[in-house]
DNA sequence: CCATGCAGTCAACAACTGTTCTCCGGGCTT
DNA sequence: AAGCCCGGAGAACAGTTGTTGACTGCATGG
């Protein structure tokens, strides 16, 4: 058995962490399929082959990338779709914790953001298996709420891959929003769009059993 | 002056031609940040130095790119707001135009729907721009449209640019249902959670002046 | 018809890449 | 206390990359 907390596993994870927040840092101006073994461990100070004791591959490396990132994710979107409150009040929050996430954790909706469509496909392939979680739990979680009665379960997963989908792209522009000449003035303005999407699609939900 | 149709310029053409079509199919397993100079003429048997006749670089030739690709997309997003009909049946043609959209040229989704959120600053700022026209586009036909009567000019923004993501979610789903296991019944399955969506967004944009 | 322009070639460059093999030192097990 | 285990270092490999300069052949415009 190896234990979890010694000097050489405790040693060993230092440098797996500083590895991938090396790989982060440089998929802030380039993307995963580009990104060298040479290149991240010279960026932590270490050397090349160092970079196998911990991953076979940089794809291997994005691949623990998408956990972590999607992990950081995960309570994000459960939290956003659970709030409580009044419609109105609901969408507030969910924006506001979801611009806050993209503060908390740029790197990570970069990461997601940049690799859901790119080169890498079992990274690719990763990110859409997760996503397909996300929307099966805010199913569920859509499924409780008094407003889905009278919903299948097909509409209710259609809605919530909606509201999925919604959210990174959302996050997606709190992350460009960052990069603009007036950061703060643009994300104001992001706040106010995103909350009347959610809005709309919200009141779609409302009249979706009316006809 | 220079002739535009010489025996000269048209063999330029005709080269050009063959260096974006290398880097689309190249682009098909990677991005854009890792697509090689060398690569590319290499895969249209050109010597390297060839390239720069007619690009600076691979980031120049992504800007060509986008500007093709998104010429392509452009007449597709105005048929697909301003096609006739009521309601249900503009949105099934909608949905159908996306489909063949992306049948006839999946390179070109692919190559906007990876450097969007690219490693490459420029070409992605120039995707950015072209979709914030074709937003504009869209809010000027939604304008003239009666179920607009009382909207804001910003609502009608927000609007449009809920539909222009909308319809790239849509197309980006399309594309990977050609690689599902049963690409038929993959694009159906798309087809109908598409139209669905759709629906709920039209219907939220029906009631969105009720309260 | 001749001289110019220009797309494409060729050779060479330093720099970089992923990967292998060998080795070292110190935490770990017994 | 002895020895194994293993994270990391170092050197070397063949192959690739972007960019350069000087070249060639041919369509072009005067």
């Amino acid at each position: 058995m190896s234990h979890t907390s010694g000097i050489r596993q405790a040693q060993k994870q230092k440098t797996r962490r500083a590895l991938l927040d090396a790989a982060l840092v440089l998929l802030e101006e380039q993307s995963l399929s580009s990104l060298g073994l040479r290149e991240v461990t010279r960026a932590v100070g270490v050397a090349p082959t160092a970079f196998y004791r911990h991953f076979r591959s940089t794809a291997d490396l994005g691949a623990a990338l998408v956990e972590e990132a999607l992990g950081s994710l995960h309570p994000m979107i459960g939290a956003t779709v659970s709030v409580p409150g009044d419609s109105e009040e609901r969408i507030a929050r969910a924006v506001e914790l979801i611009s806050r996430h993209v503060e908390a954790h740029p790197a990570h909706v970069r990461f997601v953001a940049r690799e859901r469509h790119g080169g890498v496909a079992p990274v690719r392939e990763a990110i859409r298996r997760e996503l397909a979680r996300f929307a099966e739990e805010v199913r569920t979680e859509l499924a409780g709420q008094p407003e889905s009665a009278g919903w299948s379960g097909d509409d209710l997963l259609m809605l919530a891959q909606l509201y999925v989908d919604q959210m990174l792209v959302t996050a997606s522009l709190f992350l460009e929003s960052r990069e603009a000449a007036e950061p703060e003035r643009e994300r104001e303005r992001v706040t106010r769009l995103a909350t009347r999407q959610m809005r709309l699609i919200a009141l779609g939900r409302r009249h979706w059993l009316d006809g």
